[in-house]
Order: structure tokens, then C-alpha cells, then sequence
DNA sequence: CTGAAAGCGCTAACAG
DNA sequence: CTGTTAGCGCTTTCAG
């Protein structure tokens, strides 16, 4: 704790705490000279303002909440990477919180923030959260929330989501086009919108390529991979098993793939396998994965960007932005059979 | 910003300010009556305490920073994760920072903390750190500083690393047990002391073996892997060629991996390879990797309950303690030959 | 056991 | 342009 305070910095230049707090907020109303002079003694004494007094005076903290599911994803580190970036460059500070996709955590984070903690929240919500109250409280407080990737949908404000219909519809496209028969689609959750999005992509590429939609073939996955692996190799068994697995989160690409090493399934010639994935490692896996590649960063920066502007502004509560960055399918081994 | 504060409660319950506010800390000069009264009360408004003024008052944050030179790295978001659980424990928020291995900007970020807006941090220097001025400065203004994994040596206080020397000597064992004959080192900086303790792991196993010391061979890596990529090509190209490398860090594993791709060196019969990484999809590249693998999530548990024990004490600056947790090397396809 | 009062360090109105 | 004053919301003496 620096023990030169601005009551310091004013005693020794005879001037009052007033105007040296305006001086150092580069005030109009103070002359050239003796903001010189106060900047001056300031870098000299090393004074670095107490933040926690200038947030109880202003209401204001300067600082944002990130609220994640996980950081052992590539997507949310990335993200992660693009948030601070921006925040940094605002001269806001970053807290980070976990919820291990408990929504109770969630609720539990988003209450503290109420206590005017964070100017802003920047909020992926865990896989369990069904319902927006929690989101609305805080917003009810005058807290603006942005949300990036996984969004609720029912909250009035700006969203940053990558087009996963579309994304999903295109990977399960080409999937069909290198000759798949029998798709799956591994899910995470029941509630996630983006999750949901992608499925609803992936059975609309089916339907269109003339198959029902009572052929989805939708898997119930879970946060436990080793649960995942056990159910893989299950279905993977079966007589009637799938020739090519969309897996809708990086996390399930492990155990798909060690399932199938297991039953000496090869990728891609019995299985084909496209994964939502960031991973830099994608390119040298055995066989190189097909990837569709979020841009996670930019998600990162746009949605703290968009919480700034919000920060700005009075009624923030009245827009309700939707942003999408599109992804990229990125074809590797993975997906196609002959590929030189 | 909750509107209902502590003069609030004290109103309403006809109280005065200083008994409101010992009640809720669980003071033992209340009552119980009275305790559990101020508690229903502000159970029932949703009272949330303002941080801000509270940390104004006792000139204690609540709040530690995280200093990481990374994200997008699976060591370091491991570490988060273990961090970010022993604080949620113990009512710790937690501000994470990047430095993006520049030095200045570590300088940057640990001067700010002066301002006492964290009780204390958790640091992982970046490659670029030499000196450590910086640190000792926010340590003398009574914050103090556990480093993990990217440690400096001379500074005076906890720190919790890994046994780089015995597992990069374990390593390289392993390599010239597998018949290589000439090993080139991967690193990433001549500053940090990790690096540099693996280093002498691997030139000490060299010597144990009866190569001199001179036979070493340290490839100088950056922090981007555009250039390593060329640098690797180059080396592989050449005809006294490495016949086995090891990777300091995670992140040199791709352009290792794509090099030799891209060369028709196939690995692990032309080039043997060991990566220091946490990767969760080690086991599933081509070929699966043999891999150092750290004890993250612990390093980073261990860590913040290293500090926080510090947070708990006088004299904290007294305290010189090495922890070192081990690292186990996990033996793939990617280093041995003939394994079925 | 409870109350009164002072003050953490800073900012913002208002005077001058 | 500069000074004075009154808090932000909470904690902590010190009295009672």
C-alpha cells in the first residue's frame, strides 16, 4: 500500500486536495502550470491513486467480471486473451470467475456482483442454466451484461455468437457428402441455445439431404469424459453404429477419438469426425481433425467492446445487439477418406 | 449497485450503524438477539456489504492477482483453475493479468498493485523478465509475491515449481535409452530459470552418458511460432540433424510436429520427441506424445494456499520457501520405437 | 452489550 | 483558476 496519499501530495505543494485530484484528472479548470508541477511531485513520489476510494466515491470500479463455465477450453482461454486485450487498453481491470457449469455458482457470482463489485459482466453460462433470473437481477441493478457464446436467449441485451447453425449445417454437409450414412451429433446440454443452434443445424442439413428427422441421431454427453468415453464406445459398438460424429465441444474429441482406437475403428475410413475445436494441436492429431474453428478471440474483444459501449451510455438496457462471427470449417483427415 | 445499505439496515432496526456492522461481521460483543435479527433483516433486503468501502476501511482488498505471461496455454489455465478454486474458498477474487512475456508490462501490472488494490500476487514471470527489481518493490511495500513455475531465485519468498532438473534429466535419459545419439534442447528464453534448470537436466544426463558437455546442443526458440517453424526446418534439414528433441514448452510441440511432416521425417524413427505439456490431446496425436507432464492444477492450489498463509501473517517477508511438486514423464509413441 | 464519532482516500459541488 | 466542504459506505476506537 503506497503511504503517499493525495492529502500529501496537496501539504507539500500548498495547494488543496481538490484542486490536486483535478490536476491529476487533467481537469480544464486547472491551470497548465500547476498541473505540471502536481504531475511532477505525483511521478517523482511514485503516488499511484487508491483505486478502492475512487470506486466508493465514484461508483465506479473500473473493473469487469468474466464469468466462464471453464478455462480448460481452448475457445474460453482465447476468448479470455481477447477480453483482457481490450480491457487493458480501456485501463479496466479483469476478475475472472469459474462455475464449473454449476448454475448455482453462476447465481452465487452474479449476486456479489450486485454489491457494485464490477462496472459490467461478460457471461458464458454454465451448461445447467435454464433460466435468465439471476442475469436479470443484476441487469435490474444497472449492471449491463454482455454475453458471448453461450448466451440466453431471452435476456434484452447484446449477444456475440458465431454462426452456429450454419457452422453445424456445413460441417454435417460435408460429412454427408464424403458419404456418411449414419450421423451423430454428441450434445452437451439440453439448455445451451448454442448447442441447440448447432443441432438444429445439423438436422436441417439431414433433412435436406433427404433424411427424416426422426434419423438424428442426437447423444446426450456430459461434463465427466470419462462417462462420454464409456457411452462412445457403447454406441460405437453397437451394430448399428454411426459412420460419422459431429462432436459440438472440444472437450468430447478425446474421448471419441480413443474410443476409437480402442475398437480399432480408423478415422476416417469406418468413422469421419468433425469437431467444434480451437485447438493449435488439431493439425497433428492422428488423423489431423476437422475443425470448425471459432474466432475466438474476436469473440473475446467484441464482447468486451460491446460492454463498453454499454458502459457509456445511459439506457443501455434498450439494445439488444446480436453480433455473429462466423466460424470457418477447416478440413483435415479427419472427415475425408482419400485425401492425398 | 445495491441501494440498500449498512445505515439502512441500522434505520429500519432502529440500531446504530456500529452495532449493524459488528453484527454482520458475527461480532462477540452482540447479542445473539440482535445478531440474528440484523442477519434476517439483511437476508430479507438482499443486503450485499459495498467491497469497495470496506477495503477503503480496513486497507484489504479481498483480492489477489494473477500474473501469467499466457493463457492459451494448458499449463497456465490448469493453474487458473487451481487458483481460482482455493480462492473462491476462501472469499478471494481473483484479477488476472498477461503479460504477454513482455516486461514491461509485468512491470506495469505489479507497480499498479502499489495502489494496494490486491492483498497479494500470485507471479509467473515473463521470458523477458532479467532482473527483479519490480518485485522486490511491491514485496517492500508489505504485498506480497508467491512466484509459481516461472520463479526468480533471488527473490525472498514462497515458491512453487516443479522438479524441472530431475524430469528434463529423466527425459533425456529416456531419449538416449532409446538409442539417440544427438538430442537438441528446445528453448525459449536464456533469462528463466526453469528453462534453464531443464537445460541442465538434459546436459547433465548428456554427461552421465559419457557426451561431453560441449555436445549439447540448445536450439534458441521465441514466442513465435512462425519463426521456430523455419528455425526447425532448418535445423532437420541440415545432416548432422538432432535424432531426438525435447520441448521445453507446450507451445513448440506444433512446429516440431509440422516440420518434421512436412520434411518425411517420421517420427519416432528418424526423430525421437518429449514435450514438456499438459496437453489433453497428447494421447491422441500423430504419433500420441511422450510428454513431461506438470502438476498444474496442484501448482496452482498450492500456490494460493502459499500465499494466503502469508495474507495470515507478520512477517511474511521472512519466509524463503521451495516447494516443488513432481512431474511425471509420460512415455508415448512419439519417443520409443518398437512399442506394439 | 450498544451508540457516537472519526476517518479510510478520493471526488464533486459550490464558492470565491 | 483554486479552496472548502461534504460525503461515498464501512469499520473501529472509545464511551457509556
Amino acid at each position: 500500500m503506497s503511504n503517499i496519499n493525495i492529502n500529501e501530495l496537496a501539504k507539500r505543494l500548498n495547494l488543496s486536495k481538490g484542486t490536486v485530484s483535478k490536476a491529476l484528472r487533467d481537469s480544464y479548470e486547472i491551470s497548465e502550470q500547476t498541473k505540471t508541477k502536481v504531475l511532477q511531485l505525483a511521478e517523482q513520489l511514485h503516488y499511484i491513486p487508491n483505486p478502492y476510494a475512487s470506486s466508493l466515491r465514484r461508483k465506479k470500479s473500473n473493473t469487469i467480471g468474466v464469468v466462464i463455465p471453464e478455462v480448460m477450453d481452448s475457445y474460453f482461454s482465447r476468448a479470455i486473451k481477447g477480453i483482457e486485450s481490450v480491457a487493458r487498453e480501456k485501463g479496466y481491470h479483469v476478475l475472472v470467475y469459474l462455475t464449473y457449469e454449476s448454475f448455482e455458482r453462476e447465481k452465487a457470482i452474479l449476486n456479489d456482483f450486485s454489491s457494485g463489485r464490477v462496472d459490467g459482466v461478460l457471461l458464458s453460462v454454465s451448461s445447467e442454466t435454464a433460466n435468465e433470473n439471476h442475469v436479470e437481477e443484476t441487469m435490474a441493478k444497472k449492471i449491463p451484461v454482455v454475453f458471448f457464446d453461450r448466451v440466453l436467449e431471452n435476456v434484452h441485451t447484446a449477444k456475440i455468437t458465431t454462426n452456429d447453425f450454419e457452422s453445424c449445417y456445413e460441417a454435417t454437409h460435408h460429412l454427408l457428402q464424403q458419404g456418411c450414412k449414419k450421423i451423430a451429433y454428441l450434445s452437451i446440454s439440453e439448455h445451451l441455445h448454442i448447442i441447440n443452434k448447432r443441432m438444429e443445424g445439423y438436422k436441417q442439413a439431414l433433412f435436406d439431404h433427404g433424411q427424416t428427422h426422426s434419423g438424428a441421431n442426437v447423444i446426450a454427453c456430459c461434463d465427466d469424459n470419462e462417462k462420454n468415453y464409456a457411452l462412445l464406445l457403447k454406441i460405437l459398438k453397437a451394430n448399428n453404429r454411426p459412420d460419422g460424429i459431429i462432436a459440438s465441444v472440444e472437450k468430447l474429441t478425446t474421448p471419441v477419438y480413443l474410443a476409437c482406437k480402442n475398437l480399432n475403428l480408423s478415422i476416417p475410413e469406418a468413422v469421419k469426425i468433425v469437431s467444434f475445436s480451437n485447438w493449435e494441436a488439431a493439425p497433428i492429431l492422428r488423423p489431423s481433425l476437422t475443425t470448425v474453428t471459432q474466432p475466438a478471440f474476436e469473440m473475446g474483444e467484441a464482447a468486451a467492446t460491446a460492454l463498453f459501449n454499454l458502459l457509456g451510455k445511459r439506457n443501455y438496457s434498450l439494445l439488444n445487439e446480436n453480433t455473429t462471427l462466423p466460424s470457418t470449417l477447416v478440413v483435415r483427415e479427419s472427415s475425408v477418406f482419400n485425401r492425398s
